[in-house]
DNA sequence: CTGAAAGCGCTAACAA
DNA sequence: TTGTTAGCGCTTTCAG
């Protein structure tokens, strides 16, 4: 038994800098002194201290850290959609839910919302790399523009976490996401298992010169003929994400070929495609698949007008986001170049046990997270 | 000089309940009463310090809040099987992960793992409660023989999450897990949807005997018809978890039914049957939907033998259960009664993005069960 | 080069 | 019913 393990015994309940300053004889200055790299220690002192902190496995209590007189220990930047619907908003509640539970740590997050995905989006990334915060969080909705800044920050050793959209060619250390080629593929292999062999089916699409719709396409047409043998894509339709024009694309498509057995919808914007189908007398005909989920989708699911969708865990997303930038920060863990989610599936048997339809009309507002236990986060700046 | 610094107190910008305390001209024991709603005091006062915290929007200081109570460091006991294959030591390993990153916040693990569920678990429940533990997560293997005990531990104030496996007659605070009825019903929507109306199929399952197994029966049973008219479920085989007589009975019902269109396992042991269906030239061809994932399972996955497997996250649930603990010791988050995940669809598509297959070879941490198996460790270090 | 002490915002134990 | 005070672990400043 060495000199180390006796003495800790002795002096049972002291914690952190106070023990190894007891170990090590020295006061809590020194220790400090030694830990950072001040200047002002002796050498072998320094070199004491540190054995007995690694003897220790000494981790610093960063809660106290973060009390004490330097402010900040460690500043997080997000920069997500503050869109108030769908998708972002469940994105938004795990960054928050998760910022919350580190708050005890003393990590601070500085948030530059934009007000929809790809709007403004490359000032307000200027505006947190010049702000100083030791890492940031995206959604990388105009890869282009964000490109050169990402790799400006992670030159300068901020860290950046994209979330949800990727900026692929950016030297970015992390993606969180559903990888959309694999979300479309897996709605195309449930498709050509819902469906017998030869059937004919459509894709209703946001716009194809989106990246996210385009490899979501892609990765439904992969699948489908390989599932469903004699399996045919008749057509790919671009609603624009209007509601008007995926209406009437898809009641005319409907009207056009009536003998289509399937519809995969690979925007968040499936109402209208729902009602098309339901103005052509074909809800729960025609296999539906869409993606994404929230509240209004509820009565089709029950109705069998949707027979699935694929889901693309929003919050989980936005959880998954700050624990990684967290753990890298605080525990020095190293970021993970892909986290690349699974896609789940969603069908009336298990729709009520998501978040978007158990919490329906709960709003993310201050109220709804005090509801949910949670307290604000003090340094969640604007 | 005392009269100096009084003035320089109350000139300096104090923050917090130090704050709200010179603002209503009160102390700040006073504050810490009125905002938590603690006895003796003045509902007039209360009332007020209320209306000045809303008015200055006071959020406290969690960092500061975690260190004041840090020195009561809160001790979790541990109950889980430690079986290495399968689904637990999925379970632990989200355990385990999750301990680590509350380590910082001083959170200790007691761990009294059992050999398999369900095995001296009351003892080990014993051991625990009688170790002083502040909360305890266990798997409810056998929950008649542990209910008495859970109430006794919650009646004196220690709160027991349970998880994967529920005690649903005691009075344990909260229970994790996929709720087996409803893993059934999602495997009875997805092979009723597979399959065209009138198809006949069987379940395959542990014992009917097992809860859990019956559950998922009922559910499946339920589901079943309801989503393929006209579909039967012509037998419900026990396998009895032993390998050859599995393979035996699948073996011979294929044989009896040769037109038989689908097959439910609601066991993690479907490799015999697997082989089975390979043995008659059926595979791929009648519908076959799992339950649970492991590495062996990959190939009849590629081979087309397993269409579906449903997938309860074990990881996952191991997480959930230490973070519910966490957030209701260190932050007295309510313990939610039920915490029911959705249970995954696996098919070929998303199968390798899930850890057991990603990770497959890795094993659990040897090293990490061992240091937090000796006794009462610090629990998170390295 | 090293030690001593103040104080960050909060909780809890004890005084009045 | 209210006030006072001692820490929690860390950084920082000021004295040796």
């Amino acid at each position: 038994m060495d000199e180390v393990r006796r003495k800790m015994k002795k002096n049972g309940r002291r914690q952190g800098i106070h023990l190894i300053a007891e170990l090590a004889e020295v006061s809590i200055g020194t220790v400090d002194r030694a830990l950072h790299g001040r200047p002002g220690i002796n050498q072998s002192t320094r070199q004491r201290i540190l054995r007995i902190a690694e003897q220790i496995a000494y981790t610093p209590n960063l809660a106290a850290r973060a009390l004490s007189v330097s402010k900040a220990s460690v500043r997080i930047g997000v920069c997500v959609p503050r869109e108030i619907r769908f998708f972002y908003d469940q994105l938004w509640s795990g960054l928050l839910e998760e910022a919350h539970r580190v708050a005890a740590l003393g990590v601070e997050f500085v948030n530059k919302p934009v007000h929809a995905l790809g709007e403004n989006d490359t000032q307000a990334f200027k505006d947190l790399a010049a702000d100083g915060v030791d890492g940031i969080i995206v959604t990388a909705g105009n890869p282009r523009g964000l490109g050169p800044l990402i790799d400006e920050a992670e030159a300068k050793g901020i860290p950046v976490v994209c979330v949800s959209t990727d900026a692929p060619e950016s030297k970015r250390s992390s993606i969180v996401c559903v990888e959309p080629w694999l979300n479309g593929h897996l709605a195309g292999e449930l498709m050509g298992k819902f469906l017998p062999p030869g059937s004919k089916v459509a894709v209703v699409a946001g716009m194809l010169s989106a990246e996210d719709h385009h490899r979501k396409t892609a990765g439904f047409s992969d699948a489908f003929p390989r599932h469903c043998p004699g399996g045919k894509i008749l057509s790919v339709i671009e609603g624009h994400e209007d509601e008007d024009e995926s209406f009437q694309k898809t009641f005319d498509l409907l009207g056009r070929v009536p003998t289509l057995a399937g519809l995969y919808v690979n925007t968040v914007n499936c109402l209208p495609v729902c009602r098309a189908l339901g103005a052509r007398g074909l809800a729960g005909k025609t296999k539906l698949i869409t993606t994404d989920l929230f509240a209004e989708m509820s009565p089709y699911f029950e109705k069998g007008t949707i027979t699935a969708s694929i889901y693309q865990q929003p919050h989980r997303q936005g959880q998954l986001a700050v624990r990684l930038m967290v753990d890298h920060l605080t525990r020095k863990v190293p970021l993970p170049p892909t986290m690349h989610l699974s896609p789940q599936v969603v069908m009336s048997s298990n729709l009520r046990l998501f978040r978007e339809i158990k919490l329906a009309g709960t709003k993310l507002d201050d109220s709804a997270l005090r509801l949910a236990g949670l307290e604000s986060v003090p340094a969640l700046k604007r």
